[in-house]
DNA sequence: TTGATTAGTTAGGTATACCTAACAAAGGAG
DNA sequence: CTCCTTTGTTAGGTATACCTAACTAATCAA
């Protein structure tokens, strides 16, 4: 089984290499905010599990296999930023968050918050939805309700 | 900062004394599933900290501020509980992932995730909506939806 | 009250993941 | 092409959190 701290790296040297075509040592320490060597250490033990290519002192590029694990990650943060966005979570929160919830989460758990999504989405309401829950969280109340409102709902 | 684990061990305190009125070794080792030489070590470090009152060979007691860390820690572990059973995950994966959500996401974040529980929850036709998600997820389409509702649900 | 069982501790070891300091390689500017 | 800066590595150290094995304390039953 992958680490948590590893699937991290894994993430960051795929971000890295769709933004500027290949992945440094220092750019992964940037992204991750850690020290160089604590990367190299990484990509010592990633290139053992063969998930990274990577030979000393040159640009680290991700194996089929690792590519494909980074990707599957990055849906999942992805899924977590989106569910953060909905609930109103500031960017730079949401961006620290994300990470926290990426990990070690069950794919079932996954794989529902991603259809929970998805189905809030759908919805035609949607928009006026989200402005509900905004200000209920404003004022502790759903403050556009009136009965005809209410008669709506009921038929939802 | 306390470590993760550390609100791991004063939560499972916490939740063993509201059961049995007292918390032994033994019962925080199967509580967390570990072996009890892991716990002895963490009661030295959380009794240095002034969470825990802890002598040795006797049972564990959270001290006000250990038993108000471990409450908090409580509270989010429900929120995340109960978001958990709206988007249908199984009991059992809800219990572990529910251990895993509620540590080290932003406060801000545990807010809104509770604020949004109490919106979907208060919202009257909250039981209906469930069961459309529910549909949603087995089917994949909003299959109870007609014509009807559509025209209401622009109005909701 | 003693001796077996249960509970807990201590010692020592492992793995992850980070760090700093010191050294080595790469690469560009003169 | 050599020197300097940037980049990366190595060595050695720290902290957390876990483990097993061996030992000790506590408790209950005969």
């Amino acid at each position: 089984m992958l680490s948590r701290k590893a699937e991290d790296y894994l993430e960051a040297i795929y971000n890295i290499t769709e933004k500027k075509g290949y992945a440094r040592i220092k750019d992964i320490a940037s992204e991750l905010q850690v020290k160089p060597p604590s990367v190299s250490e990484m990509m010592d033990r990633l290139a053992e599990k063969d998930l990274v290519e990577y030979e000393k002192y040159s640009a680290v590029n991700l194996t089929e296999k690792g590519r494909k694990i980074a990707s599957a990650v990055k849906t999942r943060h992805d899924t977590f930023t989106t569910l953060l966005e909905i609930i109103l979570i500031p960017e730079e929160i949401a961006k620290k968050d994300a990470c926290e919830l990426e990990h070690h989460l069950h794919p079932i758990t996954v794989e529902q918050f991603s259809k929970f999504i998805k189905f809030l989405k759908k919805a035609p309401m949607y928009p006026k939805w989200l402005n509900h829950f905004k200000e209920y969280c404003e004022t502790g109340t759903y403050s556009l309700r009136n009965k005809e409102d209410e008669r709506e709902e009921l038929h939802y």
